[in-house]
DNA sequence: CTGTTAGCGCATTCAC
DNA sequence: GTGAATGCGCTAACAG
């Protein structure tokens, strides 16, 4: 079933029949209606592929994540999917899991369904491995860490914001010695989370010690091992502050088994707000860095980029903020741990 | 840059161009090299529309699932387009937010992107709704309700070897008074659950009171709820098992809530072993609906049909086992709560 | 305002 | 074993 038929069976030419699937003004209602009537009949819808060929835009979207099984990424692909839908896009998920060889392959995939567009929404991504985009003047939009070049759009993120206001949450609550866990150093958003803490501090007049900052990996595991550094300190924080929220529920699962408890005995600030931050006990205060926002963004930069008709349009910067969100894992400073009220 | 292009740069035909980037064996491997030559160099990647235009295939799985936010989900997709970028493949997903609209629009989509086949693996589905797919013979797979028809696998789940193992667990803990946290009443999979369950203690001989079966709705606040009432109850429960993960770790916020200490004076079961069970504090025991090979084998299952010859192969089923995974969340039965240890 | 026609990029006949 | 020609389903240009 095509075009054809439908021309023949609502005795009209196949022109006709597209115009009036694609709602031109001045096709006659008559026929309109007509031709409606059998596309309706018989379940017609228009070859996308055909479309594609011959208008040259694919209507794909290309993003690509990290991994999907990150907590970080479910969100923002369900909202980009969303938008996705309602502006009659398909989109074209791709994950790098952190490794060269998929990128390049993702790249391939893109090109070959002929995408107009790719949002890359990764923590850092290695230069050079989108060149076959940009040659093929295929919009793109990074979050930070994108190249300055026409049809690249970038989202910078202001990490300052947020964790100011959660070093001065913590410190309201009379918390002096703040630790922090940073993410791995390849990270270039792990670097700068990293930086806007110590400024926050600087800003407070809050000193921070060397043996303060510990690395973690962004993971659970990496969390745990932090917090037992920390507490193995002769004068642990009462505070931990950390790069992302997977760290600090890494610090919490640590506390807990330590017989610590939250927030009475440490407090605990992540960073992303993930979902699952409020589902832990207890909910997790955190910078939140709206994976909604951020995907709202990243799509209507593409659009903004395909609507643009004068492929011109040089680099686009757009901003997105960082909020604390107050949870139940602060508290105010204790002088140091309780008793153990482990469970055993 | 098109296949004409490369045929006259390669001084060849375009036939032969073609043969050569589908590896037809019969072509000359002098005129094969000089072809690959010419399209490393330009950097040629075949447009996937023309081709699915005059070859009738999309190489497009569609993917149909709740929700992708559920973290039910996230692990099928990865595992789903991992296997697609392996098949050359791509993946349009769509999700259906239990929306019937949502639904509907879904089907458009993948039969204006030609889909050569569908995989539903939502946890139920209203009948009819893809009877477009089925009258343009599609090849379907579903999770448990699928209908008997040609084209269309199923998958049928064994609720029941993993729900009698931990009932099985849970006895030999001495538990006797179990409770259990129902799904909505509307999915099959949760009536589904719940009618192994009580077929799981029927067989220890145990007795099921009818106030040891609440309602929850597969959420986090359904389940903190159900344990409320529960603890209400004259005599309550020392183990409660649940319909899903979300509930049980609403089961074990609540019992953080009323001071209860889970495993000491609760045990916990949940169903699914979706990833946020080991991060939650204490790790939920659960049994395990393994999620990537519930992906893994719906995409073979399309696989199978597409690479059918006669598409005359009839209903296909499949299977999946459930198994009990044990976590840190169960324990032997107390005689009753024990004295409060809640933060304050 | 409508119909005829050409061609989007490719795979596949069919001759050679 | 290779090349010229045809058509996949559709939109856009043009002529009427």
């Amino acid at each position: 079933m095509d075009i054809r038929e439908i021309a023949k069976r609502a005795k009209v030419s196949t022109a006709t029949v597209s115009r009036a699937i694609n709602r031109v003004p001045t096709v006659d209602p008559q026929l309109a209606k007509r031709v409606w009537k059998v596309v309706d009949e018989l379940g017609y819808y228009p070859n996308t592929q055909a479309r594609a060929l011959v208008s040259g835009k694919s209507r794909i979207f290309g993003l690509v994540v990290s991994e999907i099984t990150n907590p970080f990424f479910p969100e923002i692909v369900q909202t980009f999917e969303e938008l996705a839908v309602q502006n009659d896009y398909e989109i074209l998920l791709t994950s790098t899991v952190h490794d060269t060889k998929r990128m390049k392959s993702s790249v391939r995939r893109m090109i070959e369904r002929r995408v107009d567009g790719v949002a890359i929404l990764t923590f850092g991504m290695e230069e050079g491995l989108l060149d076959d985009l940009r040659l093929r003047k295929v919009p793109l939009v990074f979050v930070d860490v994108g190249p300055d070049a026409p049809q690249v759009s970038n989202i910078r993120i202001d990490y300052q914001h947020g964790l100011r206001q959660a070093v001065q949450h913590l410190a309201a609550f009379r918390h002096k010695n703040i630790a922090f866990v940073a993410g791995p150093a390849y990270l270039k958003s792990a670097i700068a989370r990293r930086d806007a803490f110590e400024k926050a501090m600087g800003e407070l007049g809050l000193e921070v010690a060397p043996e303060m900052i510990v690395l973690g990996d962004h993971t659970l595991d990496g969390g745990m091992r932090a917090l037992g550094e920390l507490m193995r300190l002769p004068k642990p924080p009462t505070a931990v502050l950390c790069s992302n929220d997977m760290t600090a529920i890494g610090v919490m699962r640590e506390a807990y088994d330590l017989g610590l408890n939250v927030p009475r005995d440490l407090s605990v600030v992540g960073f992303d707000d993930i979902r699952l931050s409020e589902f832990i006990t207890p909910p997790l205060t955190t910078v939140q860095m709206s994976q909604t926002e951020l995907a709202r963004i990243a799509f209507e930069a593409l659009m903004n980029e395909v609507a643009e008709e004068t492929p011109i349009g040089g680099s686009r910067e757009y901003h997105l903020k960082t909020n604390l969100i107050l949870r139940r894992s602060t508290g105010l400073a204790s002088s140091g741990p309780r008793a153990k009220i482990s469970a055993d």
